[in-house]
DNA sequence: GTCTATAGTAAGATAGAC
DNA sequence: GTCTATCTTACTATAGAC
């Protein structure tokens, strides 16, 4: 079988993949904006050129690795979710709260990453990006806690996903595993009770 | 009384002010990279040597107006906890509510500057002090909430402050003035609600 | 304190051979 | 798909007269 342009070579993806983990080393060791892609491409083996080729540029391969970062973060998320509710709870709290430890979970063993997307001189464009990603987690916690059955549930929706998404930035700067825990279980703890109707 | 240095001339303190309100329309327009020095300082009818002589530079601008947002806002909070406790009230969490409320009426009535430190192109260095800003702000509300008094008093205190935080971006993103009150007000109850104890 | 004019800066992006 | 060599681009920041 030959190779086509829509089934990339087993050599393309490999430079592809070495230039996502040199980018990854290069970004979370001095952040976006001091990073240059010369260093990058030396520390995948790769050139310019071929970095190019395959992303749109220095901007395009720090976007690459957020997308798949939240990926990876999503499907620890709803994973979490459905083994609860395989386990047999219907609790919608206790369900996002599933869904919440695997999400802190993630931002503690990744943090590299996590430190990286918190961190200044993010690329132009970011900001809106994260944006987008936030509102569409909000979209996906309204369906799994439908508001519309409580008071003030819009807004319930809302805090509870800001007290996750914090939670997890604050995860991920804690200095040890057992703090970076003792904070997470603490928190959703405040976020059961948070959840929880009077 | 001849001029010093340490008493600036009131020329001087002319173009200082020029420069901050030019910095000010410029950068609520632009945002913070797109825009450009020479922008500035022919909106404020100066020129980029006397910029220099007043700031130390396009990011010293840009934060000198977060500082003085931040001390507006600083301002309006605390003088409502002080009036409430004049007023007789006494529970940290309506206090803590009282000083919450006046905020999100300056992340309103200001949002112009609001939306811009929300937004991305900032310069080098403000995630920091942003950062130390949240902290100073949760230490200050701890003070108020005495976090010892209560079991996850500590988890307590961050989640306040997170959710008064991103509620105050949430008031200064809306588009009428009634959206952001009453979103502004759903979101103090429910703070109520989380703070007072079980 | 204010201004004009200058220049330094590098690093991201591109063209085109292989 | 991969590589090398070149470029160019606009600013910011500075020097120095008034």
């Amino acid at each position: 079988m030959t190779e086509t342009s829509a089934r990339p070579s087993g050599r393309a993806q490999a430079t592809r993949a070495a230039l996502l983990d040199a980018a990854r080393e290069v970004f979370t060791a001095c952040g976006f904006s001091d990073a240059n892609i010369s260093d990058v491409v030396a520390r995948a083996g790769a050139s310019v050129g071929s970095l190019y080729h395959h992303f749109g540029g220095k901007a395009d391969l720090y976007l690459a690795l957020y997308e798949d970062y939240q990926a990876r973060q999503e499907d620890r998320a709803s994973a979490a979710v459905r083994q609860a509710r395989v386990a047999g709870e219907t609790d919608p709290v206790r369900l996002f709260i599933a869904g919440a430890r695997a999400f802190f979970h993630g931002c503690w063993e990744e943090r590299d990453l996590a430190r990286l997307f918190l961190a200044g001189g993010r690329p132009p464009g970011f900001e809106l990006v994260a944006r987008r990603r936030y509102r569409e987690w909000v979209s996906s916690n309204a369906a799994l806690l439908k508001p519309r059955e409580r008071p003030l549930g819009e807004a319930l929706v809302l805090v509870l996903t800001t007290v996750a998404a914090q939670a997890g930035h604050e995860v991920a700067m804690q200095e040890s595993q057992e703090a970076a825990y003792e904070l997470a279980e603490a928190l959703l703890e405040l976020i059961h009770r948070i959840g929880v109707p009077d």
